[in-house]
DNA sequence: GTAAAATTGAGTAGTTCTACCTAGAACAAT
DNA sequence: ATTGTTCTAGGTAGAACTACTCAATTTTAC
């Protein structure tokens, strides 16, 4: 049996003493380190190159997320579970973006902490119970909320408008535009003009940026 | 008690017959209608105000994600819930922008999926279990995605660069953003031009798109 | 069928951006 | 200590964009 090697970091001593204390009696984990801060953990976990670590988002000198995303780059084997008191949505989205491969929260059960660890060091990716709630209800209003608020602005737009501006935001200039549209390219430019009038925009780059946001891609 | 009144439009009369089954033994859920098609159920739903409409997604004349929309925009306080054997990401995500308050697969149990139609006359959101985990798989590898291929070419950028980068995309313009940052439009510009030198890219559109797709906002 | 809206095109000016160039100062790394 | 990178700033030129104006044609709506 392999057995998975673990590292725990966490400012606070109570965490790391109950993360091993939940590891002693696992048979198939060891905890072979533990750090107090970020830059600690960086460079303990290059060297002991553990299958997990599990890592605290507040710790002083570097938090976290750098600290994950470090790993990512020079360590990309080491696997990263975060273990925060933070059941903020934002924090579990920035974990997932910069690679950690499971989040949970500090009042997780023991079992679901053990199995966490298990999936995690098997590949595999794990949320604990209450994280995948917030995650799937951020999602949700995530994907419910362009559509309503923002319909109002970009639904004053004619037909041709939202085509020119979705050519626009894909990095296409006027010139170009009015080449793949059959039209002149003052044309095109009198179009920018009015969307921009329409919008209250004065740029490029906040024409592009509403054209996202607003899905007008 | 208020008794929940529902509709149903499904073009297999199958499943309308299992919805009204299912419906049928309930004192507080009745079954008001039923359609065999997009169109005459935005007819039938105006007339008839169910609290909640199940609605399959593929049926003649006007598909469910249309009807959804429509629905949300003539009579807003219609919950709907999707009712469908796609079990893909896809139509889920597209469900809720169009305004779905819930997504249950065919295969759901009796007890799930009355749990959905109150819940959703309750006025919340109701997502069956096998839909709540492939739309949380869904959130997290579109969260993983854009990190992994282009770390590469952002992380060209040095940390000067992302500053200005991201007041770019915010739609300063170079004067505004040497003003912000205490130097020349100029020395602004020279960032940009080498921002774009490294980047391949050549107008303000693609970096804002650029700077969004990579959060660097 | 007529009025309103959308699409097309151009004139003119001023501003901003793109793409090169050179070059000094500050800072980090070996 | 020297080399390399980053940040700063300016020169120059042409391209692109912004912001107005007007106007003809086509499409849509009532």
């Amino acid at each position: 049996m392999k057995v998975i090697k673990t590292f725990v970091a966490d400012d606070h001593a109570m965490i790391r003493d109950g993360v091993r204390y939940l590891i002693q009696d696992e048979v198939d984990i060891e905890l072979i380190g533990e750090a107090v801060d970020g830059v600690e953990a960086l460079e303990m976990i290059g060297r002991l190159k553990p299958h997990v670590a599990i890592i605290d988002i507040n710790m002083p000198n570097m938090n976290g997320l750098e600290l994950i995303a470090r790993l990512r780059e020079d360590h990309p084997e080491v696997k990263t579970m975060v273990f925060s008191i933070h059941d903020e949505e934002e924090y579990m989205v920035k974990s997932i973006k910069f690679g950690a491969s499971g989040y949970m929260l500090k009042d997780a059960e023991r079992e679901e902490f053990l199995e966490g660890i298990r999936t995690i060091a098997g590949g595999g990716k794990f949320f604990g119970k209450n994280t995948e709630k917030l995650l799937l209800k951020s999602y949700i209003s995530k994907l419910e909320a362009p559509q309503a608020e923002v319909a109002k602005k970009s639904n004053r737009l004619t037909k041709r408008e939202k085509e020119i501006l979705s050519l626009v935001a894909q990095g296409l200039q006027s010139k170009g535009i009015g080449k793949r549209l059959f039209i002149s390219a003052r044309t095109v430019d009198n179009h920018r003009g009015n969307i921009m009038h329409k919008l209250e925009i004065h740029t490029t780059a906040e024409l592009v940026s509403f054209a996202i946001k607003n899905d007008i891609i």
